[in-house]
DNA sequence: CTGTTAGCGCTTTCAT
DNA sequence: ATGAAAGCGCTAACAG
């Protein structure tokens, strides 16, 4: 990793401080072995020679690097970024180093990512919306597999449930009386879609809301525009996306009819990945995507440290934030 | 890596297909070495053993990981996801695995990480926008480094020039007949925020259009909304503003007053991170940063290569985006 | 408490 | 074209 002599090793700091390798090797990992002067006195000629232990060598000989990998999709799709954040700050808390993958959800990216990883980490974490179950199950067979949003009998995973979120919205909604709402769906597959589409509906059923639902396949700004032109004349009056772009693009369409948000219509988000950074500020129900990020680096941590059990279901709730898009209660000072 | 029995070695493979390791060894890294046959043979019992190289067994072996890390003072601010993308998307091109490293800008962690990855990578890539000089001096000292919009001589670094784009931006609204513009800035010890400054400088000059410059530290939505109140009544009709996060902040602290953007008053982002997913679409400067991600990697490694000089210094150019926010000339359909 | 020794999985001379 | 052997830097018994 030098530029102009190589690091220094941990024979040269042995030699430097009149000791044995192994001492310097203790040291570092089992300094209770020691007496406090040896350990003292290694530290001090380790520092001065800039010497810190080469990970790969260490890894080799212990069988675990200390590093994980976080696969996701689409590293630049704002629902990633928290939750890459959240895991690197967790990784951090154990001196766990995190490899980043993106796999644009193409089999071979993974294959070739994983097998690149291999011998490097101890586990991965994955989010992979669109792969099949058995493949994620395969994976599971070889390594230390942690998923985020899919849920997968049998192999640890963390999940956000939107439900709570959901139902607080349509409530929120409901109570500003609105009696036909609208939801523009997500990826139909994906499992986040699934699961904030059968919430709404039984949130909806419970507030004795008509339900108008729009399927979409992309979560981009366009599809969201695009729908608008399904809810043209069904009378909704409030609309709850399946994303925060999505919602961009459904105010981006809205208005090319001359609708106005909130004025016109109310709209609730999901995932708070823009909210803030926008205007008006969106209504939207938070993700957590950094709690989960943490939450999975965590789990992965038990599981590397086999305190746990295989079958680890872990999940986040979610809550609604209330800003501008919904209208009527009066938004925070913003 | 694996759960039950651990991932198969080079001399299990070396065994099974009846040669030696070394055999082996050199049908991965040096097949021209071996006859067509042999490599065959090894490859095939590879694939059906489910063999890869252990990578820390290679790194410490030839002193190459073939990993490198990204180091950046946020990977959630909207700046950094493309970046991150587009330099991971360049080191899958040589087979790199990419290391993520979040800062906060806080020294103690920087340290810590590059610390952490000592021996396991081969150069990191270093974003890093308040350290000083001589600390990323010293770091280049130590280890192949390249920087990310931070100009310091003798080290590699790749640069985003913001001048031209902010040259056509200016342009643009001096040719809707703008005659006073508003500079709302971003860190003032940034080199993107001087650099930015002094180009929008030159450029008002050059259109004789009159400049007021506000001061503002932080690169936020709240920042934004508060700058805006520096330039009541200074009879601006047009705003650049340092960021697109800062953009928003603008529109919404413009809203606040009853100005609509961009009705009453014209406004021009930096960077393009948010711009596709807002509405109104931000008119913005794109910047580039997933180029500027590949840029760094693919420079990275012919440093590694030593196919390069020491001081070298790559510069991408940026262009203006015009969508919604600058107002007169008709925005695309959307 | 600390030194000795034998590998971890792979690459790389050096032989043949 | 392939085998044999040494060693990358570190850890983990095993002695003492």
């Amino acid at each position: 990793m030098n530029d102009k002599g190589r690091a220094p090793t941990i024979s040269q700091v042995a030699k430097a401080a009149g000791v044995n390798p192994s001492s310097v090797s203790r040291a570092f990992s089992h300094p209770e072995l020691l007496s406090h002067e040896t350990v003292a006195l290694i530290k001090a000629t380790a520092e001065k020679l800039g010497y810190s232990p080469n990970r790969s060598a260490q890894a080799l000989s212990t069988g675990r690097s200390g590093n994980i990998a976080l696969v996701v999709p689409d590293v630049a799709n704002p629902f990633f970024p928290p939750l890459i954040r959240g895991a690197q700050a967790e990784a951090d808390r154990s001196a766990f180093c995190v490899f980043i993958g993106n796999t644009d959800e193409d089999l071979r990216k993974e294959e070739l990512l994983l097998r690149r990883f291999s011998g490097q980490v101890d586990g991965v974490v994955l989010a992979a919306p669109q792969m099949p179950d058995e493949r994620i199950r395969a994976y599971a067979e070889r390594m230390p597999l942690v998923l985020v949003n899919r849920d997968v009998p049998g192999v640890p995973r963390v999940l956000i449930d939107s439900a709570p979120g959901i139902g607080e919205a349509v409530a929120h909604l409901a109570g500003c009386g609105h009696r036909r709402i609208a939801y523009i769906g997500g990826p139909g597959t994906s499992w986040s879609n699934k699961q904030r589409h059968s919430a709404i509906q039984k949130a909806a059923a419970r507030h004795g809301l008509a339900l108008v639902k729009v399927p979409n396949q992309l979560p981009s700004y366009e599809a969201g525009r695009q729908a608008v032109q399904s809810i043209e004349g069904a009378g909704v009056t409030a609309i709850v996306a399946f994303d925060d772009i999505i919602a961009q693009g459904v105010i981006a369409g809205l208005a090319a009819r001359n609708i106005e948000v909130p004025r016109d219509v109310a709209l609730v988000a999901c995932d708070d990945t823009l909210g803030v950074a926008t205007y008006p500020r969106l209504t939207t129900i938070s993700n957590q995507s950094e709690a989960a990020g943490r939450a999975a680096v965590s789990l992965m941590n038990d599981i590397l440290g086999s305190r746990v059990a295989r079958d680890v279901r872990y999940v986040l709730g979610t809550h609604l934030v209330i800003r501008m898009t919904s209208g009527v209660p009066s938004p925070p000072p913003d």
